[in-house]
DNA sequence: GCTATTGCGTTAGTGGCACTAACGATGTAA
DNA sequence: TTACATCGTTAGTGCCACTAACGCAATAGC
């Protein structure tokens, strides 16, 4: 990509995406290293931060399709990092419960991504993090 | 994702894997209405900006791997926009270049990326939209 | 001139991600 | 009770980034 046109070098989609690559990259890898990956985080985040949940809602907590989600759970119950228990009230439902060591394991992943952040944003002052953070944000989750 | 945890809301992989899918979504669709995507846009930008070149040399132009881009060549190639004919000076090259037909696809595909951007970016004003490129830049082309 | 290395285009395949379709089972509403 | 909606699940699609290995052609070192 030396010789790229310059024409291409700014095309905002491309960036996004060749951004968005990197960034991959790094949380991939990252999250590799505990035997993790960036869904698992996604997952365990919502469950902390607000509760046990069915699956329905934790798909719509986190993003991740429904579909997808069955294997996010089934490989963090693997783990020993949720419970997955019948929901009395409504047996079409599982609820989806943190176990304590699905707490600690929040806790390294939070600490590992802090550090893959500092690695992916390296290039950019803090002013410019957060400014690109906003951006971000104003675009991704727009009014 | 209503009920979405602040906390990953503002996670900038996350943020910049959402961006990335959004724009994918928007340029895949209206590139697939003139029959091509993305990478034939890389591509044509690239011959037209800086002349015939190897498949070789256009993979390093364009960041589209060796591998990948056999298929971009052959599609464009079905399609009329660019020619491969065997490189008389070494007869492991090939050497692509524009047609009048590739040239016009061009010129279309540059006005409907404008378009598409303009409704990707449609939630930021001009400097805002200024700002995210440069700092975009600033991360995937450091130095 | 011969040989080893490097570069070329090509084929095949991997793994992640976003997304769709359809299923049986269970709940809720008309 | 009949119709409809929702739940978890399975299967499959298409794009993208990336790797491995191939046969062939060119080049460099001896």
């Amino acid at each position: 990509m030396e010789k790229t046109p310059a024409r291409l070098r700014r095309v905002p989609s491309r960036l996004l995406g060749l951004a968005a690559a990197q960034a991959d990259r790094v949380v991939n890898s990252g999250f590799a290293e505990l035997d993790a990956r960036k869904w698992h985080y996604s997952a365990l985040v919502a469950l902390h931060d607000s509760g046990p949940a069915s699956q329905a809602e934790l798909s719509d907590r986190t993003g991740i399709y429904r579909s997808d989600l069955v294997a996010v759970i089934n490989e963090l119950a693997e783990r020993g990092l949720v419970e997955r228990t019948p929901d009395p009230d409504d047996r079409r439902r599982n609820v989806i419960s943190l176990t304590e060591a699905g707490r600690e394991q929040f806790v390294r992943l939070e600490a590992a991504l802090v550090a893959m952040h500092e690695e992916l944003l390296a290039p950019l002052t803090e002013a410019e993090r957060e400014q690109l953070i906003d951006l971000l944000v104003k675009l991704v989750f727009p009014q």
